[in-house]
DNA sequence: AATACGGGGCC
DNA sequence: GGCCCAGTATT
């Protein structure tokens, strides 16, 4: 695209979101005379990472009201940050989020530019130019799923996914003006949630169609992307151990899977045999009727759930949580599910 | 360049 | 059941 036709694109699209912006608890609407709060935009920027904003926008409230400032999350204990971030996924952001917000904190203020923003932990190349763009004001170039699939349809790119990223952040870079980047990004980012949706694009609604090369011609076929790789299952054990009201949880190690989560006690989850069990007490367990069965990113897991109640006994020392108080303890989805499993067939007993 | 890393909603 | 989502860190 020229750089007249490029003039006339960030027109016809920053006239676009001054109408059909997605209201956001974390924006300031388009065209303000102030940018947004960096804290704010800088959490928000990391609960999307790869996660949709219906989801996000419960957990940005939540955050934002507990701790109002970069300073006030910089102050909270690991251990609340991590179980208001239960569910959400990713649990390494969370981490990151902590490690991020005390450096900010240290430093006193958030950077303003994009190489310095990209030094701090959890800021990768998307997010640094996010904040640097909206935060800022400054034309980064910003590069997210929403706008590789718009550039890759505009521009018709054949080539498929990963391989084309190092294009479409070139095209992308030919449209990103000097006045109003953070509102450019933010509409890109819309028209590909809006109208050039992965399926069932709406071109008939979209602002910038003229420019288009993919209008008319298939444009849900784009960006094309290589066919992943199956996912393997995996097996493993979790305890239900109770003593009176309480349940026994764990803390799991800082790295891997679930890291640093408040869990059920359970086997290492492995492929291709069986766990070997590993239970916290020994005593007499029973298996609850049916297994939960959880997705991953790279693989599927069959989690069998054993229970038992040693209530008679001593109680031996851990973090011991009330049951009736189990979805306030910050349990991650899979062990979330878990504990529902068991305390449900436990009722039914 | 490839892999690890969650979870939910949609078709 | 596969795809997708305001990606990053590690190897």
């Amino acid at each position: 695209m020229s750089t007249i036709a490029a003039t006339a694109f960030q027109s016809a699209l920053l006239d676009w979101y001054d109408i059909h912006a997605r209201a956001l608890p974390w924006r300031v609407p388009p065209g303000s005379a102030r940018t947004p709060d960096p804290y704010r935009v800088w959490l928000s920027e990391i609960m999307l990472q790869q996660t949709v904003v219906q989801t996000v926008k419960s957990y940005f409230e939540t955050f934002v009201s507990r701790w109002p400032t970069v300073h006030h999350l910089a102050a909270a204990r690991d251990e609340d940050v991590l179980a208001a971030w239960a569910g959400l996924g990713y649990y390494a952001r969370a981490r990151n989020l902590i490690a991020c917000a005390r450096a900010v904190s240290g430093r006193g203020a958030f950077p303003g530019t994009e190489a310095e923003l990209l030094e701090l932990p959890g800021i990768g190349p998307y997010t640094a130019a996010a904040i640097a763009s909206i935060a800022f004001g400054r034309p980064s170039v910003v590069v997210d799923g929403n706008i590789e699939r718009v550039m890759a349809r505009l521009f018709a790119i054949e080539t498929p996914l990963p391989a084309a990223k190092t294009e479409m952040k070139a095209r992308a870079a030919d449209l990103t003006p000097r006045r109003r980047p953070g509102d450019h990004a933010q509409a890109l980012m819309d028209l590909g949630a809006t109208i050039c949706r992965p399926k069932a694009a709406a071109c008939l609604a979209c602002p910038v169609r003229q420019f288009c090369a993919a209008t008319g011609n298939a444009p849900e076929r784009l960006p094309r992307k290589l066919s992943k790789a199956a996912k393997p299952e995996r097996r493993g054990i979790a305890y239900w151990l109770t003593h009176g009201e309480d349940v026994l949880l764990v803390r799991r190690p800082d790295r891997g899977l679930l890291g640093g989560m408040r869990a059920l006690p359970a086997t290492p989850f492995v492929a291709d045999r069986e766990p070997i069990p590993a239970p916290p007490f020994e005593t007499e367990w029973k298996a609850v009727s049916k297994p939960v069965v959880h997705v991953f990113t790279h693989f599927r897991l069959e989690l069998t759930i054993m229970t038992a109640d040693i209530s008679a006994m001593p109680r031996p020392s851990g973090d011991w949580h009330p049951v009736a108080d189990i979805v306030n303890a910050g349990l991650p989805t899979l062990f979330a599910k878990a504990a529902k499993l068991a305390a449900g067939d436990l009722l039914h007993d």
